[in-house]
DNA sequence: CTGTTAGCGCATTCAA
DNA sequence: TTGAATGCGCTAACAG
């Protein structure tokens, strides 16, 4: 029982003109009289106008959407970058469809092909952890829809980026444990193939090695080992470890519960960073140490970006490194003097 | 530079038959020929055929689209209920459009524009805290278009809800308070105006009630006073406060902060319960007590009721209570038997 | 300035 | 079973 709407037609019949004429004034042409333009602006307010977008695409060839994918809506971290992104696109009259992945390429590529069907006139995504195949990301740039890629890198593809310098965060965090007294750092690595995981350790790598101290393997545990904690736990007291780098905040308070299970002090013991600042950062005890990645202006600046390439076509592709930032909280000693210098390079 | 799309007419000269055949051989109708129909389907999967949404709606009046409202993406509650609601809506093929108020009415009312401008099948939305006027709704509910509320009960509104048992979970854990050995109970409420504050407080009233305990006025502190910091305090000094009731986690987090510059330990002086089982909740220390609502299920069940409404026109409106779940930690002192009694009433 | 014509891609009615 | 014709609501090219 949907009400009918009024069209153009309607208000043209009304008024003895034709369509066309409607559309024009509706339009803002120059090429109508004042008068009529008044009379029809007038009856369409009075009726309710309001444009088909269907009929609309169909002609225009554009639907004023957005595809938009990620991975799932409950990190903290996404819920940020989607609203940088809806802050743009709603000021601009884009609507965003949203999927998400739950890390599945099977549903992300689902999600590809739901966003080419439906026309969409740009994508934006954040690729799911484990992507072996590109062909549903290379298809979009071969329909000539512009996509822009954010958070994640993928070599493979050759599209607009947005991320976080995650290597200057992992430096930053890292030199901040060295300069504060810590010697024996471990780092607990992100998930296999990210470019996030990739990069965070090369920061922790690159800090070390400034300050010539002797980097062992064994002080690298990846998150997505069976064993991790167990692994951790041995690592702590094999060596006389003294900080702990972690991938994210999460992987941080891991830590945390190991530690007092072994009964070490946060941070007079053991110094802890983590990394994206999520909110329970600020609500553990002793407080989170961990690194900002803007995650707001993340989705923000892609969304600028791929704007720029729906309305302007030929648009050379970007890419854009946020800088991070090195929250210092109480789950590190603190002596460091300058917390974000830059990196010498 | 988009790459034209084959329709229904390519493949039809191609195959030497009318785009009426095409059509019809295409949307399953038995009145094509197998072998025709053979051909026809292959072609369009060699060309890579794949329908026109907006042409489609154009003449089917539907878009598979359906809107969606929320305060804002940062709450886990809205995630999770986000969560719950794409589950349902992509499984069935519907595209979700989303919008967020910031918990003010004018976004609110332009995003409810913008859904029924965009011919939406249906719109899901929890209403912002300051809702005073419902003309907007109203609209949705003339144009005969679908709508489901969620979370925030809106007397004004005749349309179908999905709410949290707010009374009940409030009632359960007040009498948990209570049986766990504590008298003297203040109530953090939430905002005015919202049917979740007043369900909650009512809970909280009815527990006193049950357990003969006199109500003070005075135990109740509203979380939009200015000073509401200043009031728990002085609350909190002035009675022998045993319990706290929070309306949310964030509130029962700010009770914490106060409970610690008193001196005062968790729980053995004060015990804190708090509502919505964010994952800050478990990330405290001490572990937050407090009350799960289900807000996936929430988002899942509204979902299926918008479907119901949309593809069952006419179906009666429905309201659905969603069970809480008191999630005991250790916030509070153990000495409670049953922590989810059935209410006696 | 305004009307006429045509077409976007598809579904559907009516004939054949 | 198939084709031809029509229209969904709108824009645009072309005449006048």
């Amino acid at each position: 029982m949907r009400k009918k709407r009024v069209s153009i037609t309607d208000i043209a019949k009304e008024l003895q003109v034709t369509p066309s004429t409607v559309s024009r004034a509706l339009n803002g042409s120059k090429k109508v009289s004042e008068k009529k333009r008044k009379e029809i602006l007038e009856l369409a307010k009075k009726l309710g106008y309001r444009p088909n977008p269907s009929a609309k695409n169909l002609v225009n060839r554009e639907t004023n959407t957005i595809g938009l994918i990620i991975p799932e809506f409950t990190h903290h971290f996404y819920s940020r970058m989607l609203s940088g992104i809806e802050s743009i696109t709603s000021n601009q009259g884009y609507q965003l469809i949203i999927c998400t992945s739950n890390e599945k390429q099977k549903k992300e590529i689902k999600a590809c092909e739901t966003f080419l069907d439906a026309r969409v006139d740009g994508i934006l995504a954040t690729v799911c952890k484990k992507n072996e195949k590109f062909g549903h990301l290379q298809e979009i740039l071969d329909s000539g829809t512009p996509l822009v890629l954010m958070d994640r890198l993928c070599e493979e593809v050759d599209a607009s980026y947005v991320v976080s310098n995650d290597f200057e965060g992992a430096f930053n965090a890292v030199n901040y444990l060295i300069e504060s007294g810590c010697e024996l750092i471990l780092h607990i690595s992100g998930p296999k193939n990210l470019s996030t995981s990739f990069n965070r350790m090369m920061g922790y790598k690159e800090a070390l090695k400034k300050h010539e101290i002797e980097f062992n393997p064994e002080w690298i545990i990846q998150n997505d080992e069976e064993d991790m904690t167990q692994r951790i736990k041995s690592c702590l007291q094999k060596y006389a470890i003294q900080g702990v780098f972690a991938y994210s905040d999460y992987l941080a308070y891991e830590v945390y519960q190991i530690a007092k299970e072994l009964n070490l002090s946060v941070p007079d013991d053991l110094s802890i960073i983590g990394f994206a600042d999520e909110p329970i950062a600020s609500y553990l005890s002793p407080q989170l140490t961990t690194v900002n990645q803007q995650p707001y202006e993340m989705g923000a600046a892609a969304a600028r970006f791929l704007l720029n390439q729906i309305n302007q076509p030929g648009t050379p592709l970007e890419t854009k490194g946020l800088k991070t930032k090195l929250i210092v909280r109480e789950s590190t000693k603190k002596n460091a003097p300058d917390i974000n210098p830059p990196i010498n390079s």
